[in-house]
Parts: structure tokens; C-alpha cells; sequence
RNA sequence: GGCGGCGUAGCCAAGCGGUAAGGCAGAGGUCUGCAAAACCUCCACACAUCGGUUCGAUUCCGAUCGCCGCCUCCA
């Protein structure tokens, strides 16, 4: 049960092992707070969260920590056009980004640091490359010089040298030695918000925040800084340089990165438009606990390609789980036996579905041991050999993954005692064989969204799924 | 232009040296008063193309084509 990732850093799977036995220290990146964010994030954030309660199923105590970061570019320029305080302006996307964390059932992380908390911090991480000579001073405003970090470019494996010609003119670039030194603090421009301190007055750079928040909370060293595709470069190449070139030791020992989620061919993102966020989708009718299943259904490497398609697909395959879950729980009450044919298979199909996850979090493998496991449970219950030890064991697989993919199979099984007495005089009127009140019984429950089945083990009742 | 990734059935998607998991959709059947669910059967003889390595490749190597990402803010 050794856990294999894909290290960004070699490009390829490696053995997984925390620094300190039984303890992952996790970075994972969060969002810049000017806007809701879109489920394309959220693809990013559900496989952290998958990762994280895989760690912690795999016995490892988990400390992680999401930075929020509020103060960049645009976060001034929308607070301003807002004509709010930066403050206010990012608690709002703070507060709905939280709300959204628990629309999609992502588990808090230990830590939820905000940049501008940790000013302090920040500056004396300045300090401490300035005395190291890794940074520069240009008009208040203070840049790394990647000349002077020979590991420059390692993560993205880009040629610090090379590409310099191409890049973009910005208002920063003659103060630069070279157009490829990053900002690590920023002069106050015309009216924006700064923090007066001993480098004086300005704002983080960009970067500069998880640098500093992931060493102060997480140390020196630690085990896996996680982000999209997206941040290899720059950002997370650059947090690489100011963090190893301060301490002289090496930053995060594993870097994963999730590929981005694709609408029509495209990635999705705010600068090109084509994004949805949570509460579109809400909005439209759309089940969270199917968009979680969907978003973490293809894994975390591939790109995944958005469509309604997909999304009814996956709201279909819950919807399978979800009737096998009720199946099984109203047949618990009448097992009798012990059973144990079922329980061994169902111990292989979890070792199946573990050894899938432990191997780069496989999920598309780990459902396809799950749904075998369906479709072998639906069997034994049809053939009436399913005791209680099947039922234990197969709660067993159905609770691990309840605790990885946080998609618990079921359904409430409360009927109010109106539902249930129609539910018995539609029986009764089976019983005289009269079907057109039946019938009539059967439509009038499905309007109020009670589906009924009649089974060769009695009246079955389930909620309409979307 | 530089760097990286991807291309498996109608759709989604695992596998990655020994002859193709799983889900959705579809067809037939069993069960049922009907319906639904469930179960059974069927649904990829070359896994983009062309070469090469090998006893053997979807899986390794090379080339080609197509798509995407990063190189600029971005999960």
C-alpha cells in the first residue's frame, strides 16, 4: 500500500513518504479573491480534497493549508470600481467561497491564511533575500534576481536565458535588471492600498504570499504544494527561487498539478468568458453532489472536457449508487444468515479500488472496481444470498469510498405517514387486483417525487433523482 | 519559435509488453398485472497514422497528423 504521485518536479510517479513519518504537510493553492470562483477551480479544489482524505484514509494526520490571496491587481482594480474598501470587497468572494466549499462537501483544511495577514512575515522574507543578495531595490519596489538562483527554470524546465526577447513590455520592466526578475514587493502606486513597514511602504508581489504563509505554517521544508497546470510557471517556479535561495534548502518535496477542466476544446477561464461557477449550475437545477462526481471522475492529470452531457451521465451513475445504497439499507432489516460469499468479493474489490488510489489517485480505476462490486451486490440480493456479513462488508467498501470521494450512496429514508399509508392502500388494491387505482396510487406518489417498485421482495420506494 | 501534455467503442473513461475495466446510451432476454429497478446476453480482432524494437505492442522508440496547455494575470 505504498502511495505513488506524480512528482512535477522529475515528471514522473514516484514513491510518496512525508518527511516525518505519519504527519503530509500539504500546500494547496487558493484563490485570488476578486470574483466567484468557476468550476473549473473547483476542479482543482475537489482533487485536492481527494487527496487530502485519501491521505488521511491511508492513515496519514493531514495538516494543509489554502491561502486566500487578497491583495493583487485585481483585486484593487474591483474593490475600487466596487467603490469598497479592499477589505470588504474580498470578504465577500471569501465568504462565498466558503459557501460554495460546502455547496461541493470539500473538507476544511487546517489553515486558511489571508495575504494580508501576514505582512510581516512577508517583509522579512524580503529582508532576508536582500541580505543574501538575491534581491534588488529598483524606485521602492524590490525584485528577484533569477541570475542569482542557478536552479532557475527546474520545475517548469524552461531556459531562464532564452525568451527574454518576447516578453511583454509592462510598467515595471526598465526597473528591472532583467525583464525575466519578478516583483517580491511592490512600490504604492497612484492611490492603491499599501502597508507602511521597515523595507517601506508597498504590497506583496505575487508569490511572495505563499512563500512566506507556506514556510511560516508548514516550515522550511515540506511534503506537497499542489496547484493547476497553470501556476508551474510562473508562479510556482518562482516561489521555488525566493523560498530555497532565503533558506538554502529545498521547498516542497512533491509538486502535483491538475490539469484544467476544457469547454468546447477550450480551458476554461475567466479572461476568455466561457466559465459556469457553482451557482450557475445551482441555479439551472443542478445536483452538488453530482458535479463533485463528475469533477472527480476523470483523473486529476487529464483534462476534462465540460458538458451537460457529462453531466447527466455522472447524475445517472450516482443515481445508480444512490438506489443500490437504499436497496441495501431496507434489506438490512430482513437478512437472515451470515452469509460471506459476497463479503470476500466485496474485500477484493476495496483492495481493488485502494491499490487504483494509492496509485497517483487513480479514481476512474477506483470506480470501476466500485461498480462491479454494484452490480455483484444487486446479484446476491436478487438470489437472496446476502447476510450479515455481506452487509458489513459491503457498508465497508461503500464507507471508504464515502470517505475519499466524500459522496456518501443513499438516500433519506424518512416517509412522512401520509406517503406511507398510500404506499399501503396501493398494496391493498394490488392485493384485489384492482390496477387502476393502483395505478392511479403510483402516479399521484410520483408527483410528489416518490418512485415505486414492485419487487419480488415486496414494494420497493425511492426520492426522483434530477 | 521554446517547453509540456493528450488522441481507446455513439458519449465519458481505466489499462500501458502477453492479446481491451467501468459508467452512460442502445439491442435482445428474464422477472412483472403494467411500469420501474435489477439481473443475463450483445455492443472496439488491430486502442490517431506510418515505421522500428520484440517471440509478442494499445502499452517501448522514432516520425507524421490533429487537439490542448504554459512561455503574460489564471486552478
Amino acid at each position: 500500500m505504498t502511495l505513488r504521485f506524480h512528482n512535477t518536479l522529475t515528471r514522473r510517479e514516484e514513491a510518496f513518504e512525508p518527511l516525518r513519518p505519519g504527519e503530509v504537510r500539504l500546500y494547496t493553492c487558493g484563490p485570488t479573491v476578486y470574483d466567484h470562483a468557476h468550476i473549473g477551480n473547483f476542479r482543482t479544489y475537489l482533487w485536492e480534497d481527494l487527496l487530502r482524505r485519501h491521505l488521511k484514509l491511508r492513515g496519514h494526520r493531514v495538516t494543509q493549508v489554502m491561502n486566500l490571496t487578497d491583495v493583487d491587481d485585481k483585486t484593487i482594480a474591483n474593490a475600487r470600481s466596487a467603490g469598497l474598501t479592499l477589505e470588504d470587497y474580498t470578504r465577500r468572494y471569501i465568504d462565498a467561497f466558503f459557501e460554495d466549499l460546502d455547496a461541493l462537501g470539500i473538507e476544511r483544511a487546517e489553515h486558511y491564511p489571508r495575504a494580508t495577514a501576514f505582512i510581516p512575515e512577508i517583509v522579512r522574507l524580503v529582508q532576508r533575500l536582500l541580505q543574501k543578495g538575491h534581491v534588488y531595490e529598483s524606485r521602492g519596489s524590490f525584485y528577484f534576481k533569477i541570475s542569482s538562483f542557478p536552479h532557475y527554470g527546474r520545475l517548469s524546465r524552461l531556459d531562464a536565458a532564452s525568451g527574454a526577447g518576447q516578453s511583454r513590455i509592462d510598467s515595471d520592466e526598465y526597473d528591472k535588471d532583467n525583464p525575466r526578475d519578478f516583483a517580491v514587493w511592490k512600490a504604492p502606486r497612484d492611490g492603491e492600498p499599501f502597508w507602511q513597514t521597515e523595507i517601506g511602504p508597498g504590497r506583496p508581489g505575487w508569490h511572495m504570499e505563499c512563500s512566506a504563509m507556506s514556510m511560516h505554517l508548514l516550515g522550511e521544508t515540506f511534503d506537497i504544494h499542489t496547484g493547476g497546470v497553470d501556476n508551474i510557471f510562473p508562479h510556482h517556479e518562482n516561489e521555488i527561487a525566493q523560498s530555497e535561495a532565503a533558506t538554502g534548502k529545498p521547498f516542497v518535496r512533491y509538486w502535483m498539478h491538475a490539469a484544467h477542466l476544457i469547454v468546447d476544446g477550450e480551458k476554461m477561464s475567466k479572461s476568455k468568458g466561457n466559465y459556469l461557477t457553482l451557482r450557475d449550475l445551482a441555479a439551472r437545477g443542478y445536483d452538488m453532489r453530482a458535479i463533485r462526481f463528475m469533477l472527480l471522475s476523470v483523473h486529476y492529470r487529464k483534462p476534462l472536457n465540460f458538458t451537460f452531457e457529462g453531466l447527466s451521465q455522472a447524475q445517472a451513475a450516482l443515481t445508480r449508487l444512490d438506489d443500490l445504497a437504499g436497496r441495501i439499507e431496507q434489506a438490512a432489516a430482513g437478512l437472515q444468515g451470515e452469509g460471506g460469499a459476497l463479503a470476500a468479493t466485496a474485500g477484493e474489490r476495496l483492495r481493488g479500488m485502494l491499490a487504483d488510489l494509492d496509485s497517483d489517485l487513480n479514481t476512474a480505476g477506483a470506480l470501476g472496481h466500485l461498480f462491479e462490486l454494484v452490480r455483484e451486490i444487486h446479484s446476491a440480493l436478487d438470489s437472496g444470498q446476502f447476510g450479515r456479513r455481506d452487509l458489513e462488508a459491503v457498508r465497508e467498501v461503500l464507507g471508504a469510498f464515502a470517505s475519499v470521494f466524500g459522496i456518501r450512496p443513499g438516500q433519506r429514508v424518512d416517509l412522512d405517514a401520509e406517503i406511507e399509508s398510500a404506499i399501503r392502500r396501493r398494496s391493498e388494491a394490488r392485493a384485489r387486483r384492482d390496477f387502476d387505482e393502483a395505478d392511479r396510487i403510483r402516479d399521484d406518489l410520483l408527483g410528489h417525487g416518490i418512485v415505486l417498485e414492485d419487487t419480488p421482495q415486496g414494494v420497493r420506494w425511492k426520492r426522483k433523482s434530477a
